[in-house]
DNA sequence: GGCAAATTACTGCCCCGGCAGCAATTCAGG
DNA sequence: CCTGAATTGCTGCCGGGGCAGTAATTTGCC
Protein backbone atom coordinates (compact mmCIF):
# COMPACT_ATOMS: atom_id res chain seq x y z
CA UNK A 1 0.00 0.00 0.00
CA UNK A 2 2.42 2.94 -1.13
CA UNK A 3 1.83 6.00 -3.18
CA UNK A 4 2.64 4.39 -6.61
CA UNK A 5 0.97 1.34 -7.66
CA UNK A 6 1.85 -0.93 -10.91
CA UNK A 7 -1.04 -0.78 -12.98
CA UNK A 8 -0.66 3.08 -12.98
CA UNK A 9 3.05 3.72 -12.88
CA UNK A 10 4.82 5.56 -15.50
CA UNK A 11 7.64 6.43 -15.53
CA UNK A 12 7.61 10.21 -16.12
CA UNK A 13 5.41 10.63 -13.34
CA UNK A 14 8.01 9.20 -10.55
CA UNK A 15 10.10 10.82 -8.16
CA UNK A 16 12.97 8.95 -8.93
CA UNK A 17 12.85 10.01 -12.76
CA UNK A 18 12.58 13.74 -11.65
CA UNK A 19 15.26 13.30 -9.49
CA UNK A 20 17.38 11.99 -11.99
CA UNK A 21 16.73 14.65 -14.18
CA UNK A 22 17.41 17.17 -12.10
CA UNK A 23 20.77 15.73 -10.68
CA UNK A 24 21.74 16.11 -14.44
CA UNK A 25 20.92 19.86 -14.06
CA UNK A 26 22.67 20.63 -11.15
CA UNK A 27 25.62 19.12 -12.51
CA UNK A 28 25.66 21.18 -15.52
CA UNK A 29 24.65 23.94 -13.98
CA UNK A 30 27.58 24.08 -11.51
CA UNK A 31 29.72 23.09 -14.31
CA UNK A 32 28.67 25.65 -16.75
CA UNK A 33 29.85 28.28 -13.72
CA UNK A 34 32.73 26.25 -13.01
CA UNK A 35 34.12 25.18 -16.34
CA UNK A 36 35.85 28.29 -17.02
CA UNK A 37 38.08 27.62 -14.42
CA UNK A 38 38.80 24.32 -15.23
CA UNK A 39 37.65 21.88 -12.86
CA UNK A 40 33.93 20.02 -13.11
CA UNK A 41 31.23 20.78 -10.06
CA UNK A 42 32.84 17.11 -8.95
CA UNK A 43 35.69 17.90 -8.69
CA UNK A 44 35.20 21.67 -7.10
CA UNK A 45 33.12 20.11 -4.29
CA UNK A 46 36.59 17.83 -2.89
CA UNK A 47 38.63 21.17 -3.28
CA UNK A 48 36.03 23.28 -1.25
CA UNK A 49 35.82 20.31 1.28
CA UNK A 50 39.72 19.80 1.50
CA UNK A 51 40.12 23.82 1.75
CA UNK A 52 37.16 24.40 4.58
CA UNK A 53 39.61 21.69 6.60
CA UNK A 54 37.32 19.14 7.02
CA UNK A 55 39.59 16.59 6.27
CA UNK A 56 42.47 15.74 4.89
CA UNK A 57 42.80 12.04 3.83
CA UNK A 58 40.89 10.46 0.87
CA UNK A 59 39.24 8.16 3.30
CA UNK A 60 37.45 11.12 5.37
CA UNK A 61 36.17 12.65 1.99
CA UNK A 62 34.88 9.04 0.83
CA UNK A 63 32.89 8.85 3.96
CA UNK A 64 31.45 12.35 3.88
CA UNK A 65 30.54 12.35 0.59
CA UNK A 66 29.50 8.50 0.22
CA UNK A 67 31.97 8.20 -2.33
CA UNK A 68 33.68 5.05 -3.07
CA UNK A 69 36.95 4.61 -2.49
CA UNK A 70 37.45 3.64 -5.90
CA UNK A 71 36.04 6.78 -7.24
CA UNK A 72 38.03 8.29 -4.83
CA UNK A 73 41.83 8.08 -6.29
CA UNK A 74 40.49 8.44 -9.66
CA UNK A 75 38.79 12.05 -8.63
CA UNK A 76 42.14 12.84 -6.79
CA UNK A 77 44.53 11.44 -10.01
CA UNK A 78 42.49 14.41 -12.26
CA UNK A 79 43.05 16.89 -9.78
CA UNK A 80 46.70 16.13 -9.22
CA UNK A 81 47.17 15.94 -12.63
CA UNK A 82 45.65 19.27 -12.87
CA UNK A 83 48.26 20.56 -10.28
CA UNK A 84 45.47 21.64 -7.96
CA UNK A 85 46.28 19.26 -5.20
CA UNK A 86 49.55 17.11 -3.51
CA UNK A 87 49.58 13.74 -2.40
CA UNK A 88 51.82 13.56 0.75
CA UNK A 89 52.40 10.04 2.47
CA UNK A 90 51.15 10.19 6.19
CA UNK A 91 54.64 9.58 8.06
CA UNK A 92 52.19 8.65 11.52
CA UNK A 93 50.17 6.14 9.63
CA UNK A 94 51.55 4.90 6.25
CA UNK A 95 48.42 3.69 4.91
CA UNK A 96 47.00 6.87 4.49
CA UNK A 97 47.90 9.88 1.94
CA UNK A 98 47.01 13.11 3.18
CA UNK A 99 45.83 15.53 0.18
CA UNK A 100 47.40 19.23 0.30
CA UNK A 101 45.89 22.05 -2.18
CA UNK A 102 49.00 23.48 -4.22
CA UNK A 103 49.50 27.34 -4.31
CA UNK A 104 47.36 26.75 -8.06
CA UNK A 105 44.63 25.32 -6.27
CA UNK A 106 44.43 26.88 -3.26
CA UNK A 107 43.76 30.34 -5.13
CA UNK A 108 41.14 28.43 -7.17
CA UNK A 109 39.63 27.24 -4.65
CA UNK A 110 38.93 30.97 -2.63
CA UNK A 111 36.52 31.38 -6.16
CA UNK A 112 34.24 28.33 -6.00
CA UNK A 113 31.92 28.97 -3.47
CA UNK A 114 30.82 31.94 -5.21
CA UNK A 115 30.25 30.40 -8.19
CA UNK A 116 28.12 27.20 -7.02
CA UNK A 117 26.56 29.09 -4.84
CA UNK A 118 25.11 31.28 -8.36
CA UNK A 119 24.63 28.24 -9.57
CA UNK A 120 22.35 26.38 -6.88
CA UNK A 121 20.56 30.11 -6.78
CA UNK A 122 19.10 30.49 -10.18
CA UNK A 123 17.84 26.89 -9.96
CA UNK A 124 16.08 27.94 -7.00
CA UNK A 125 14.72 31.28 -8.29
CA UNK A 126 11.62 32.01 -6.79
CA UNK A 127 12.39 30.11 -3.86
CA UNK A 128 11.49 31.06 -0.70
CA UNK A 129 13.86 30.12 2.22
CA UNK A 130 10.81 28.58 3.95
CA UNK A 131 10.33 26.23 0.49
CA UNK A 132 14.10 25.64 0.65
CA UNK A 133 13.67 23.99 4.12
CA UNK A 134 11.04 22.23 3.05
CA UNK A 135 12.41 20.62 -0.11
CA UNK A 136 15.47 19.93 1.79
CA UNK A 137 13.29 18.26 4.41
CA UNK A 138 12.02 16.13 1.66
CA UNK A 139 15.03 15.00 0.11
CA UNK A 140 16.26 14.20 4.22
CA UNK A 141 13.47 12.15 4.95
CA UNK A 142 14.15 10.01 1.44
CA UNK A 143 17.58 9.80 2.08
CA UNK A 144 16.76 8.70 5.84
CA UNK A 145 14.26 5.72 4.74
CA UNK A 146 17.42 4.63 1.85
CA UNK A 147 19.05 3.62 4.90
CA UNK B 1 20.48 37.45 -3.63
CA UNK B 2 19.76 34.15 -3.14
CA UNK B 3 19.37 31.89 -0.84
CA UNK B 4 23.28 30.55 -0.94
CA UNK B 5 25.77 32.91 0.27
CA UNK B 6 29.66 31.88 -1.17
CA UNK B 7 30.99 33.22 2.67
CA UNK B 8 28.58 30.04 4.24
CA UNK B 9 28.80 27.72 1.40
CA UNK B 10 29.53 24.19 2.61
CA UNK B 11 28.81 21.55 0.04
CA UNK B 12 26.63 19.45 2.37
CA UNK B 13 24.03 21.78 2.76
CA UNK B 14 23.64 22.64 -1.05
CA UNK B 15 20.44 21.07 -2.59
CA UNK B 16 23.28 19.93 -5.02
CA UNK B 17 24.37 17.80 -2.71
CA UNK B 18 21.52 16.14 -1.42
CA UNK B 19 20.12 15.55 -4.81
CA UNK B 20 23.25 13.96 -5.42
CA UNK B 21 23.18 11.35 -3.11
CA UNK B 22 19.37 10.78 -3.36
CA UNK B 23 19.35 9.93 -6.79
CA UNK B 24 22.66 7.24 -5.68
CA UNK B 25 19.85 6.00 -3.56
CA UNK B 26 17.29 5.76 -5.85
CA UNK B 27 19.51 3.89 -8.32
CA UNK B 28 20.62 1.73 -5.64
CA UNK B 29 17.20 1.30 -4.23
CA UNK B 30 15.70 0.20 -7.57
CA UNK B 31 18.92 -1.64 -8.91
CA UNK B 32 18.48 -4.03 -6.19
CA UNK B 33 14.79 -4.74 -6.93
CA UNK B 34 14.91 -5.22 -10.41
CA UNK B 35 18.92 -6.70 -10.02
CA UNK B 36 16.85 -10.65 -9.82
CA UNK B 37 15.69 -9.96 -13.58
CA UNK B 38 19.30 -9.43 -14.66
CA UNK B 39 18.35 -5.48 -15.61
CA UNK B 40 19.53 -2.25 -14.04
CA UNK B 41 16.97 0.25 -13.47
CA UNK B 42 18.17 2.84 -16.46
CA UNK B 43 17.36 -0.09 -18.55
CA UNK B 44 14.24 -1.22 -16.74
CA UNK B 45 13.16 2.66 -17.74
CA UNK B 46 13.79 2.26 -21.58
CA UNK B 47 11.78 -1.08 -21.45
CA UNK B 48 8.84 0.60 -19.69
CA UNK B 49 8.75 3.30 -22.22
CA UNK B 50 8.63 1.12 -25.07
CA UNK B 51 6.11 -0.91 -23.61
CA UNK B 52 3.73 1.66 -22.85
CA UNK B 53 3.65 2.34 -26.21
CA UNK B 54 4.87 5.95 -25.96
CA UNK B 55 7.49 5.38 -29.50
CA UNK B 56 9.70 3.04 -30.41
CA UNK B 57 12.07 4.95 -31.93
CA UNK B 58 15.95 6.05 -30.56
CA UNK B 59 15.18 9.31 -31.19
CA UNK B 60 11.59 9.41 -28.66
CA UNK B 61 13.70 8.12 -25.92
CA UNK B 62 16.68 10.85 -25.67
CA UNK B 63 13.50 13.50 -26.40
CA UNK B 64 11.57 12.25 -23.72
CA UNK B 65 13.99 11.42 -20.77
CA UNK B 66 16.50 14.33 -22.23
CA UNK B 67 19.06 11.52 -22.85
CA UNK B 68 21.86 11.93 -25.17
CA UNK B 69 21.46 10.06 -28.43
CA UNK B 70 25.31 8.55 -28.07
CA UNK B 71 24.02 7.42 -24.50
CA UNK B 72 21.21 6.24 -25.80
CA UNK B 73 23.09 4.36 -28.74
CA UNK B 74 24.88 2.19 -26.15
CA UNK B 75 22.47 1.22 -23.87
CA UNK B 76 20.27 0.09 -26.58
CA UNK B 77 23.03 -1.77 -27.14
CA UNK B 78 23.57 -3.38 -24.07
CA UNK B 79 19.38 -4.41 -23.96
CA UNK B 80 19.90 -6.00 -27.46
CA UNK B 81 22.74 -8.01 -26.13
CA UNK B 82 20.79 -9.19 -23.51
CA UNK B 83 18.10 -10.42 -26.00
CA UNK B 84 15.26 -8.06 -24.19
CA UNK B 85 15.22 -5.79 -27.80
CA UNK B 86 15.39 -5.89 -30.88
CA UNK B 87 16.39 -3.19 -33.61
CA UNK B 88 14.55 -3.19 -37.07
CA UNK B 89 15.66 -0.72 -39.61
CA UNK B 90 12.65 1.34 -40.69
CA UNK B 91 11.55 0.86 -44.31
CA UNK B 92 9.45 4.54 -44.40
CA UNK B 93 12.19 6.74 -42.96
CA UNK B 94 15.51 4.21 -43.43
CA UNK B 95 17.54 6.80 -41.03
CA UNK B 96 15.67 5.45 -37.94
CA UNK B 97 15.77 2.16 -36.56
CA UNK B 98 12.34 0.82 -34.23
CA UNK B 99 13.32 -0.70 -31.02
CA UNK B 100 11.08 -4.00 -30.57
CA UNK B 101 10.56 -6.05 -27.40
CA UNK B 102 11.66 -9.64 -27.63
CA UNK B 103 9.12 -11.89 -26.19
CA UNK B 104 11.51 -12.22 -23.67
CA UNK B 105 11.73 -8.73 -22.94
CA UNK B 106 8.32 -8.19 -23.07
CA UNK B 107 7.59 -11.19 -20.22
CA UNK B 108 10.13 -8.99 -18.52
CA UNK B 109 8.78 -5.89 -18.98
CA UNK B 110 5.80 -6.91 -17.67
CA UNK B 111 7.13 -7.42 -13.95
CA UNK B 112 9.36 -4.26 -14.07
CA UNK B 113 6.23 -1.35 -13.15
CA UNK B 114 6.00 -3.56 -9.85
CA UNK B 115 9.29 -3.65 -8.77
CA UNK B 116 10.20 -0.30 -9.57
CA UNK B 117 7.00 1.03 -7.62
CA UNK B 118 7.87 -0.89 -4.44
CA UNK B 119 11.53 0.48 -4.57
CA UNK B 120 9.88 4.15 -4.61
CA UNK B 121 7.51 3.23 -2.10
CA UNK B 122 9.92 2.19 0.27
CA UNK B 123 12.22 5.50 -0.28
CA UNK B 124 8.68 7.27 0.54
CA UNK B 125 7.65 5.81 3.78
CA UNK B 126 6.12 7.80 5.95
CA UNK B 127 5.11 10.15 3.31
CA UNK B 128 1.70 11.50 2.54
CA UNK B 129 -0.21 12.01 -1.02
CA UNK B 130 0.06 15.57 -0.18
CA UNK B 131 4.04 15.82 0.60
CA UNK B 132 4.81 14.08 -2.27
CA UNK B 133 2.89 16.18 -4.01
CA UNK B 134 4.76 19.16 -2.70
CA UNK B 135 8.74 17.32 -3.23
CA UNK B 136 7.51 16.93 -7.27
CA UNK B 137 6.23 20.40 -7.56
CA UNK B 138 9.66 21.91 -5.77
CA UNK B 139 11.72 19.53 -8.19
CA UNK B 140 9.50 20.86 -11.25
CA UNK B 141 10.37 24.35 -9.93
CA UNK B 142 14.00 23.77 -10.22
CA UNK B 143 13.29 21.78 -13.19
CA UNK B 144 11.75 24.86 -14.90
CA UNK B 145 14.76 27.15 -13.73
CA UNK B 146 16.95 25.26 -15.54
CA UNK B 147 16.26 25.33 -18.94
C1' DG C 1 14.89 18.42 -60.11
C1' DG C 2 18.72 19.83 -57.20
C1' DC C 3 20.90 21.48 -53.30
C1' DA C 4 21.07 23.07 -48.50
C1' DA C 5 19.42 22.10 -43.96
C1' DA C 6 17.66 19.05 -40.60
C1' DT C 7 17.22 14.48 -38.54
C1' DT C 8 18.82 9.88 -37.04
C1' DA C 9 22.04 6.94 -35.51
C1' DC C 10 26.63 5.83 -34.46
C1' DT C 11 31.60 6.47 -32.82
C1' DG C 12 35.46 8.12 -30.04
C1' DC C 13 36.72 10.38 -26.06
C1' DC C 14 35.94 12.00 -21.58
C1' DC C 15 34.14 12.27 -16.50
C1' DC C 16 31.48 10.17 -12.72
C1' DG C 17 30.53 6.27 -9.75
C1' DG C 18 30.03 1.27 -7.87
C1' DC C 19 32.02 -3.44 -6.92
C1' DA C 20 35.53 -6.76 -6.08
C1' DG C 21 40.03 -7.94 -5.26
C1' DC C 22 44.60 -6.74 -3.71
C1' DA C 23 48.86 -5.20 -1.01
C1' DA C 24 50.61 -2.52 2.64
C1' DT C 25 50.06 -1.19 7.04
C1' DT C 26 48.15 -0.66 11.65
C1' DC C 27 45.72 -2.37 15.62
C1' DA C 28 43.88 -5.54 19.12
C1' DG C 29 43.69 -9.81 21.74
C1' DG C 30 45.65 -13.88 23.37
C1' DC D 1 55.40 -10.90 20.83
C1' DC D 2 52.40 -12.76 17.10
C1' DT D 3 48.71 -13.57 14.58
C1' DG D 4 44.18 -12.24 12.83
C1' DA D 5 41.17 -8.36 11.85
C1' DA D 6 40.51 -3.78 10.25
C1' DT D 7 41.83 0.24 7.56
C1' DT D 8 43.71 2.68 3.57
C1' DG D 9 44.46 3.26 -1.00
C1' DC D 10 45.01 1.28 -5.52
C1' DT D 11 43.56 -1.43 -9.76
C1' DG D 12 40.57 -3.67 -13.22
C1' DC D 13 36.19 -3.93 -14.87
C1' DC D 14 31.64 -2.31 -15.61
C1' DG D 15 27.33 0.82 -16.34
C1' DG D 16 25.73 5.48 -16.96
C1' DG D 17 25.94 9.99 -19.25
C1' DG D 18 27.67 14.27 -22.03
C1' DC D 19 29.97 16.40 -26.21
C1' DA D 20 31.64 16.61 -30.80
C1' DG D 21 32.11 14.84 -35.13
C1' DT D 22 30.46 11.80 -39.02
C1' DA D 23 27.66 9.28 -42.46
C1' DA D 24 23.23 8.24 -44.26
C1' DT D 25 18.96 9.76 -45.20
C1' DT D 26 14.98 12.80 -45.50
C1' DT D 27 12.87 17.22 -46.18
C1' DG D 28 12.09 21.79 -47.72
C1' DC D 29 12.85 25.42 -50.62
C1' DC D 30 14.40 27.70 -54.71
Amino acid sequence: MGLYRAETYRVEDSVGFMITRLRAAVFAAVDREVAPWGVSSAQAAILIYIAHGRGNRAADIARDYSYDTGSMTRMIDRLVQKGLLRRVRDAADRRSVRLELTVKGGKLTQRLPAVAARALNGLLRGFTRAELGGLKGYLGRMLANAD
